[in-house]
DNA sequence: TCACAACGGTTGCAACATGCTACCAAAAGG
DNA sequence: CCTTTTGGTAGCATGTTGCAACCGTTGTGA
């Protein structure tokens, strides 16, 4: 079991985001999810994880209401790990950690897997971050408003 | 040092992005420089993380090319750690972390730090996921495209 | 200029988390 | 039935983290 209570606490979302899912194996797990993984030994085998770590990592994403743990689909006695509403909530962030990677860690030819628009088969335009109007903001034209402790 | 080579070679983006920042205190590190913090001090103060910690952290992030060591702004001996254009790239990983902290850990009157446009002093549009002719794609309009290992 | 505090670490150690292997019960398949 | 697969648990070695103490350098105030 993971515990990590430091930040459940914090007023900054980012840091409650991290306490749920900023550890090595959850985000590639919820990856996984994202991929169409929903039985243990799919996770396993694709991620090489230890199975007692991957136990513990299924557990607390389930608690913490990333997965949920239903009968499988298939209609034999196992269960599936499948994404809640507020797992699949996960998905701008996937697609954001896919991006940087895609930009930083390989050559311009270097092969990698892609996350492609089902409809059209084509790769997904980068994500933008933009103003309440409709610009688009860099680092720099953003500030953290902080809450007062009071 | 942190010495995760496990996934270096990796054909997935989203593990690479991971194996740089994927760790507990990493993400909270590069939030905080996106938020102002470049002194080890300011780090460690703001993150309450062990100096060894914070040391071995800001290391790995300056060999993986996300933060760079310059001397400090103010005229001082010391040196500051700022984030490079790779590390600035990390804003919609950020963002996008922000945002579902917002949206899943905090009631709605809960009191929690916002980032806002500098100019306007609004909030951000939320973060969408586009096709490339600019459609609005759900996790289940999307597939990976895996690449043949050959 | 001299003492003292702050800064930015390093070191050693204890506690905790992780990875590996072996094992096991229940379910599926033949 | 008998065998294999599945989905774990248990125990142990190793790696990582947190904590406290220490230390040289830099800033600061008298």
């Amino acid at each position: 079991m993971v515990t990590r209570t430091r930040f459940d606490d914090s007023e900054c979302p980012v840091a409650r985001s991290v306490d749920a899912i900023g550890d090595w194996w959850s985000l590639l797990i919820v990856r996984d999810a994202f991929d169409g993984s929903r039985r243990f030994g799919e996770f396993q085998r694709s991620l090489g994880v230890a199975k007692n770590i991957l136990t513990a990592r299924l557990r607390t994403l389930v608690a913490g209401g990333v997965l949920e743990s239903v009968p499988a689909s298939d209609g034999s006695a196992y269960r599936e790990y499948v994404l809640t509403p507020k797992g699949k909530a996960l998905f701008p962030v996937i697609v954001a950690l896919r991006q940087w990677g895609e930009q930083h860690f390989f050559a311009p030819d270097e092969p990698h897997s892609e996350l492609v628009d089902r409809r059209e088969g084509h790769r997904l335009r980068a994500l933008e971050v933009l103003s309440a109007d409709g610009r688009r903001l860099d680092p720099d034209d953003t500030t953290v408003h902080k809450v007062s402790p009071q």
